[in-house]
DNA sequence: AATGTTTGATTGAATTTTCCTATCGGTGAT
DNA sequence: ATCACCGATAGGAAAATTCAATCAAACATT
């Protein structure tokens, strides 16, 4: 029963029986069977196809419900059950928004000191994907915002708040102020992230506020793309201070703080809301919970 | 996995390989090899075990919790799904203790016409058993005291304050008074529940405030016990009002309040702590708390 | 101390379930 | 019209589950 729920998390991941299957390391028809014995046992109809996958029916999303709840309480007491034999081990899989990824580190840091034998996977993701892969069991904490989209069933634990600086040279336009405005800052041509993530869809709003077009010159999912362009001294960018101070400023790369509206968003650890939590979850959160502090501005 | 934490289930309720065995339906072996394979797969031991069933170990009780919530969870799943299909059927196992027992009319009728297909199991339990039944999965929602011992990991819904009243006729002792106080009652011969009852321990503690030693002339753990003796017209007993009201008073049964201290205990419906609940608990729920507020006093 | 009973583990065979390979039928795209 | 892709189906091999029968140890009774 429980492998069976996990097709269907595989499932509504890859939205695709093939890779689905893939990913449960199963063949195609081995899960194929597997739904359709879900099906038969529930009495309903758990997803339309066609020839081939459409979408989960009404029933379908209530089983997945269950399912993500289900197959997530046996993981954690398989891990349970580990972390008493073995002391903390195994593997913690993160996922962050990109401005937060260098920020990391000071948590990673800590909690390997502490707890030495436990793996990471970081992955960088747009905030929607993080909340949606933390629903869908891929992945056991995330970093994102707190205060812009409805966050479901999670626990938060806020971390610090993003205040925006104008990254750029001196020499450049602006690039000898002490502060600067978004009105200016809309004069620039910009390096920013696709429009795809949330901190992009901030700073447009940012930006659209004060009238201008905006019309970035370049554009990536990477922070390191835009910073590694600014680097060079010919372009600029707008990024949250935490990460422009971490990943270093120099004589001639500046960071100048953005007034006029200061609008700040706070980012935080979210993981799933399970009680009692998994010994990661629990040991991730304190760690987050001590890192906090040593954040505050 | 999911029907080897249900063996581990009946093995906590059984204490008893093989009458645990019995409940759920398989011969002896298929258990013992069931809990066998669950330890092996944990990689731990959960069952002490001697010539016979000793105990559990300390991960093995941790286990346990799991279970009750991921068997809880799969059945919550079954159930669901079911009522999504055919509206709200199947059978609700509700214990309550002796003195709520005949108050549990006025929540099954008003249930019954709203959800004609739900069928109902009612138990008797002392207040613990009611507890540990709820936390075996044994039934669905439980009536008992809500403020003495500690409730764990459930929902509480207040149905009703219950004051206690001395059950006697006109002509005996303390018969033709219109209240009494504890120091008197605990000169008559009492017909009370047995001490494994909280509500014959909350008496027993009202009645030693007084000094007086407590000789009941008869004990029985059934109300009808008592109730169809105090009917004789030879016997005494205590109950709570709502309970005398219920059962009826003649001309001649009279129900005394008794003042001194006034004590109330706030008896109440419990059901697991489960986000969502399943459909028929969270319909008991509802009706209960329709239900409430026309038991106030 | 001897005996009988109770209890859980073990064994071996029959059954059921699970899973894979190979293939089919249908749909949408080129 | 053809091709590529997707999910369902069929059949057979492997694995698992289950049960009846039996065993060994511990406990209770005499």
């Amino acid at each position: 029963m429980i492998d069976k729920l996990d097709f269907l998390l595989a499932l509504a991941r890859e939205r695709h029986f093939g890779r689905a299957a893939e990913t449960c390391g199963v063949t195609q028809p081995t899960l194929s069977a597997g739904i359709k014995q879900l099906e038969e046992t529930l009495g309903v109809l758990l997803v339309n196809r066609g020839s081939r996958f459409r979408s989960f029916t009404p029933e379908g999303e209530r089983v997945l419900d269950w399912a993500r709840r289900i197959v997530g309480d046996v993981r954690a007491l398989r891990e349970d059950i580990n972390a008493l034999r073995h002391g903390l081990t195994g593997r913690l899989r993160i996922a962050a928004i990109p401005t937060a990824l260098a920020m990391v580190a000071s948590l990673t840091t800590p909690f390997r000191a502490r707890h030495p034998n436990v793996q990471f996977t970081l992955l960088s993701r747009t905030s929607i994907e993080v909340l949606n892969a933390l629903d869908n069991l891929e992945i056991d904490a995330g970093i994102t915002y707190l205060d812009n989209e409805p966050l479901g069933r999670v626990n938060a634990i806020p971390l610090y708040r993003e205040r925006y600086r104008l990254l750029t040279s001196t020499g450049s336009p602006l690039g000898d102020r002490t502060t600067v405005t978004w009105p200016e800052v809309a004069q620039v041509p910009l390096c920013l992230l696709t429009p795809d993530m949330q901190n992009r869809r901030i700073i447009n709003r940012l930006l659209n506020r004060t009238g201008a077009e905006i019309r970035p010159m370049l554009e990536s999912n990477s922070m390191i793309v835009l910073f590694s362009h600014v680097r060079t001294g010919k372009w600029a960018s707008v990024m949250p201070a935490k990460l422009a101070e971490t990943l270093g400023l120099t004589q001639t790369l500046r960071a100048i703080p953005i007034v006029d509206p200061d609008e700040v968003h706070t980012v935080g650890l979210v993981v799933p809301q399970r009680e009692p939590m998994t010994p990661l979850t629990a040991a991730l959160v304190a760690e987050a919970q001590r890192l906090a502090p040593t954040l505050a501005d």
